[in-house]
RNA sequence: GUCCCCAUCGUCUAGUCAGGUCCAGGACACCGGCCUUUCACGCCGGCAACACCGGUUCAAAUCCGGUUGGGGACGCCA
């Protein structure tokens, strides 16, 4: 068996999107798990549509997900010259011909088609001139395409795709594509091919929206005289109207980049779009990347297309669910050490980064993230829920300051006191503030809870958190005593 | 209209190739309970699906046929 080459083959034309990076994904564990290569390929013949912004959005996408290549990323237009080459063959043996027909005399016929419901292939006008008469037209200056001339024979041209079994199409139901523009440019369908041919690729693992692609493909390959490689068609990813997700229907949600900004960890991100349409046969869904390039098979990739279950707007997630607590389960079981890089990250951005953390606070640091993470969802909510422990201006939470503090006016008077005991406490530990908090509630014949959950709220701006002994020592003395002693400014509005 | 693919809980899915161990298992979400000064985590429990109709068989989620439904493709886009 030689060498396992497959490739990640993105056009330009936008960001990473989740239906890339899943392709990505898959290609890059088959690699991985073969001992493959992946090539990288920015396929850019579309030139009007092509941005060197979108190509370094997908590069960094590739990145962040820790989705890494072996060869390129190559340039599908730097090749141009294979592609022509290689169209020239064709007509040369016979597996192409020039078609003079004009774009609005096809789209025309086409729309009549279409709208008389018949079928709308190409009807061969051009398929069979003889040498004079192409060499009338292009005397007289007409622009031609190149066309795959589809052998027109009973039968049917086919593959054993890895996913889906045998497919089938006969050659009757295949028009004579169009390979080679009028300008020269040839089109997706042969350059693909050539390049495929060229980078020795022997898988091709992509959606199942190109399985008519393939056919056509095979028959460019065999007419090329080439091996055709092993073709795995993965399941779509649909919306919940059941619609292919692209970014002009969806927006931001289905960008990589958008799963970046909002906190998620590059590698739960991965870990939920391999389970969109693979699984590993047992009831695992959480797989380190040694784990998950152990079980991964092209086989156990589903023929069913799968639904992305994002609801716009919905107040409680902000993407498919699962998505959210896949990443919320690595969020609260991952080395702290690791959530501390990306907290670093994340807080850089923010103007929430002090230097310390990396030194003399660094174990407060860490025991704080540790006492935190497991309400947490995202790498945000350290800076944002979590801000009381890292910043002084952090957001108190309207219906919890209403309900653990506003509605007991002595607090006013209580809090300072306790900031008082607090300060005045020989060691500041869960013990000993656990005592002055319970004792000063006994003496005021109140319950505990009314003083702790006020502190919580006062100290952290939430309504609910760790255990409030464990907060207090998260903060240290010195951020309590204050914040407890300036009850007066929650209370002046009213 | 033509061609291709697909069909199990709301969602992701196991089971289908080698029919019985499946009155269908897991996860997310949801609901209830325990734990807790709060919330979360954790644990326990609940709700919830084999698209339909025929056929084969002692036996069908599983095999066969049809119907319906969904998706994809039908560009001088990739």
């Amino acid at each position: 068996m030689s060498e396992v080459r497959v490739r990640f083959p993105p056009s330009p034309t936008g960001y990473l999107h989740i239906g890339g990076a899943r392709t990505a994904l898959l290609n890059w564990l088959y690699a991985k798990k073969t001992g493959g290569k992946l090539i990288l390929r920015i396929e850019d013949t579309d030139e009007e549509r092509s941005t060197s912004a979108s190509i370094d959005g997908i590069l960094d996408g590739l990145s962040w997900l820790g989705l890494d290549w072996d060869e390129g990323p190559y340039f599908q237009s730097s090749f141009a010259d294979d592609h022509c080459r290689a169209a020239q063959k064709l007509i040369e043996t016979g597996h192409a011909y020039k078609c003079f027909c004009s774009k609005e005399e096809l789209e025309a016929k086409r729309d009549a088609a279409m709208a008389a419901k018949q079928d709308v292939k190409y009807d061969g006008t051009c398929r069979n001139l003889s040498g004079e008469e192409i060499a009338a037209r292009e005397k007289a200056g007409i622009p031609a395409v190149i066309r795959f001339k589809v052998e027109k024979k009973d039968g049917v041209v086919g593959y054993d795709d890895r996913v889906l079994g045998r497919i089938e199409r006969r050659y009757d139901d295949i028009e004579d594509f169009v390979i080679v523009r009028s300008n020269g440019k040839p089109l997706y369908l042969l350059c693909n091919v050539v390049d495929d041919i060229r980078d020795r690729i022997s898988h091709v693992i992509r959606g199942q929206d190109h399985m008519t692609n393939t056919t056509r493909q095979v028959l460019l390959y065999e007419a090329l005289g080439a091996p055709v490689p092993v073709f795995a068609h993965m399941p779509l990813t649909l919306d919940l109207q059941k619609r292919k997700i692209s970014k002009r229907s969806h927006g931001e949600i289905v960008a990589v980049q958008f799963y970046r900004e909002r906190g998620f960890i590059p590698w739960a991100l991965c870990n939920f779009l391999v389970l969109l349409g693979w699984n590993p046969g047992d009831d695992r869904e959480i797989f380190s990347r040694e784990e998950l390039i152990e079980a991964f098979s092209l086989e156990r990739i589903g023929k069913t297309n799968s639904i992305f279950n994002y609801r716009k707007d919905d107040p409680k997630f902000f993407t498919d669910p699962k998505a959210i607590a896949i990443n919320a389960h690595y969020l609260r079981t991952l080395p702290i050490v690791e959530i501390g890089a990306l907290v670093k990250k994340h807080f850089q951005t923010q103007g929430l980064w002090h230097d310390d953390y990396d030194g003399p606070r660094r174990e407060w640091f860490l025991a704080t993230l540790e006492l935190i993470r497991d309400r947490f969802h995202t790498i945000n909510d350290f800076a944002e829920a979590g801000r009381a422990y890292f910043a002084d201006d952090y957001a108190l939470d309207p219906q919890p300051l209403a309900k653990n503090v506003l509605k007991h006016p002595e607090l006013r008077e209580w809090l300072p006191g306790l900031a008082e005991r607090f300060a005045a406490l020989k060691l500041f530990d869960k013990e000993h503030t656990e005592t002055a908090t319970r004792g000063m509630a006994e003496e005021l014949a109140i319950k505990p809870g009314i003083l702790i959950n006020a502190m919580r709220t006062v100290l952290t701006g939430q309504l609910a958190g760790p255990g409030l002994f464990d907060v207090l020592v998260a903060l240290g003395r010195e951020k309590v005593v204050a914040r407890l002693r300036d009850i007066d400014r929650l209370f002046g509005g009213i």
